[in-house]
DNA sequence: ATGCCAAGCGCC
DNA sequence: AGGGCGCTTGGCAT
């Protein structure tokens, strides 16, 4: 029976939702005991914040924002299966009915109102805290009225299971070797340097550049300065892009292009990104579900979606225990394959290569040609190899390419467009509006067309690309909700000591794992994305191989 | 001193 | 005149 001594805001929401679940004070919070008997503990302050909800057979936390109160429950060994993202949610309601998303999210990490910070009289009543129950309710009576409401269902739980994993991969780390990276460092670098110094290798090839250009001191840190320096060297650039400098014919560009990579290893992901980033064997990045608009997730200091091929190999997992690497192969033109039903198309997804699969059709000759040529057709390419091989590919493939063309024409024209689930791409800006319609007025320049064209090209790539980006977005979430929800069904432990998510690029997963549980996380990882598939598409002949590696550290997967 | 932006390059 | 990002640095403006 629930303790007469608990705070009444959680009274309250245990009687609105009229819980079959038993909360019970104990000396360290409040117990919630579940129907099975299953009990976690939760901190009586925080949980007044939240709404439990009993849905159907499954319990569904229901908050503000995961990533507001997740990491607290963790911190305190509680671990929440499922739960709706009311602010994700919002977002995503508030994209497709193009309204601005609401802000008011309240909580301790609310902003400061004036009113409070300096004592003076309010310039309008301070707003509400949204009401969960009434927000869930406002949701579920939005989403119901949509013609996909499915898809925007199963997209509003795909994106809340997203912001769960997330936090739990900030929460668990990926095990990083100090002690490897340290060592991959001096050997490219030299040994740390002091504070404002450079390493030994980058000294001698900033010497060894100032030397061959022989002009005297090279301000070789300063892009600006450099350009002047090389043109006084008889260079003709018109930048120091490493792509310019490679067609440069000159002794001074190969330890110069050499410096820049080392630079970028040393300042990047050098002696002081670990000090801040890698703590206790454990690098904790700031995942951002939802960060990107398309739904790929951002990252918020520690670039772990940019970590380069080059740090991999610190990246080892704890003894006993391996790291399980999941990569989709060619997700993104399956992802088109499924999207826009082109049959010729799924048959070349049969195994686990598409692009060898497209030149087994006679679409084109060499799998570089596919692959630039699907490349282009999903970023807008219009220049060089890939443009050449796209005619081919259309007519390989008219309803893939015709579908990606249609997405770009939708954007040409100022329209917006939707992933599979419902994800709904922004409007163009004001003054890309304005652009639009300077041109289409009388007396309009032939600058002013040339402008606005170039405008709407530029937005209709942005759609193009939108419809597939954001949808392979959608498999990576189902796939991720999918893992975790076998990994959790497993039952072996608490969070740190089973199998556990560490880290996902876009469509790669990475589980650490102790070795005895290796076949079955593999096992895991492939099922779901079968199922991902399933979900998302309702149905595809599109296949979406993944490729699984279980490796001791995370540069011997590829 | 602080803020903003472009350049450049890392990832998918 | 190929989509989406984050991060660091230098350089300019305030």
């Amino acid at each position: 029976m629930p303790h007469s001594g608990l705070p009444s805001v959680v009274a309250a929401h245990r009687q609105t939702e009229s819980m079959r679940i038993v909360l019970d004070r104990r000396p360290q919070g409040v117990a919630v005991i579940d129907e099975s008997g299953v009990e976690t503990l939760v901190g009586e302050r925080d949980l007044a914040e939240f709404v439990l909800r009993r849905e159907a057979e499954h319990p569904r936390w229901v908050w503000t924002d995961t990533a507001q109160w997740y990491p607290e429950l963790l911190a305190a060994g509680v671990r929440v299966e499922r739960c709706h993202d009311l602010r994700l949610v919002d977002a995503l309601l508030s994209a497709r009915a193009g309204r601005a998303p609401r802000r008011d999210w309240g909580g301790p990490r609310a902003a400061a109102r004036a009113d409070v910070l300096f004592e003076v009289e309010p310039d309008e009543p301070p707003a509400e805290r949204p009401d969960p129950v009434q927000l869930l309710a406002e949701q579920r009576d939005e989403i119901a009225a949509l013609p996909q409401s499915r898809d925007m269902t199963v997209l509003a739980a795909a994106e809340s299971a997203g912001a769960l994993a997330a936090a739990e991969m900030r929460h668990c780390g990926l095990p990083w070797s100090p002690v490897a990276h340290n060592a991959l460092l001096t050997e490219a670098l030299g040994a740390r340097p002091a504070p404002g110094k450079r390493p030994e290798r980058l000294q001698q090839l900033a010497d060894e550049v100032e030397r061959l250009l022989g002009i005297g001191p090279v301000p070789i840190d300063s892009a600006p300065e450099l350009v002047k320096a090389l043109r006084r060297a008889g260079l003709d650039v018109s930048s120091t892009r490493s792509w310019e400098l490679e067609k440069l014919d000159h002794p001074a560009i190969a330890p110069l292009l050499e410096y820049r990579s080392l630079y970028r290893l040393f300042t990047a992901n050098g002696w002081n990104w670990l000090d801040e980033w890698v703590h206790d064997g454990r690098f904790r990045p700031v995942y951002v579900p939802g960060g990107v608009v398309t739904g790929r997730w951002a990252t918020d200091g520690g670039g772990a979606l940019q970590l380069p091929k080059q740090v991999r190999s610190a990246v080892v997992a704890d003894e006993g225990w391996m790291l399980v690497v999941a990569d989709a192969a060619q997700l993104e033109p399956r992802i088109l394959a499924a999207l826009s039903g082109d049959e010729a198309m799924a048959r070349a997804s049969a195994g686990v290569d598409l692009y060898a699969g497209i030149v087994a059709s006679g679409a084109v000759s060499s799998r570089e040609h596919a692959k630039v040529g699907m490349l282009g057709a999903m970023y807008g390419g219009t220049t060089g190899e890939s443009a050449r091989v796209l005619p081919r590919l259309a007519r390989a493939f008219p309803r893939a390419i015709s579908f990606v063309e249609e997405a770009a024409r939708a954007g040409e024209r100022g329209e917006t467009v939707s992933t599979r689930l419902g994800r709904t791409s922004p409007k163009p800006p004001a003054s890309w509006r304005e652009r639009q319609s300077a041109a289409a007025r009388e007396g309009a320049t032939e600058a002013d067309v040339r402008a606005a064209r170039s405008d709407a090209r530029s937005w209709g790539r942005f759609t193009r690309n939108f419809v597939v980006q954001g949808t392979a977005a959608e498999w990576a979430l189902t796939w991720i909700a999918g893992v975790r929800q076998r990994l959790w069904d497993a039952r072996l432990g608490p969070l740190e000591h089973q199998p556990h998510l560490v880290m996902f690029v876009h469509d790669e997963l990475v589980v650490h794992c102790p070795t005895e549980y290796v076949a079955m996380a593999a096992a895991a990882m492939r099922d779901a994305a079968a199922e991902a598939a399933r979900v998302v598409f309702g149905g595809t002949d599109v296949t979406f191989p993944v490729t699984v590696a279980a490796v001791d550290r995370y540069s011997d997967a590829k």
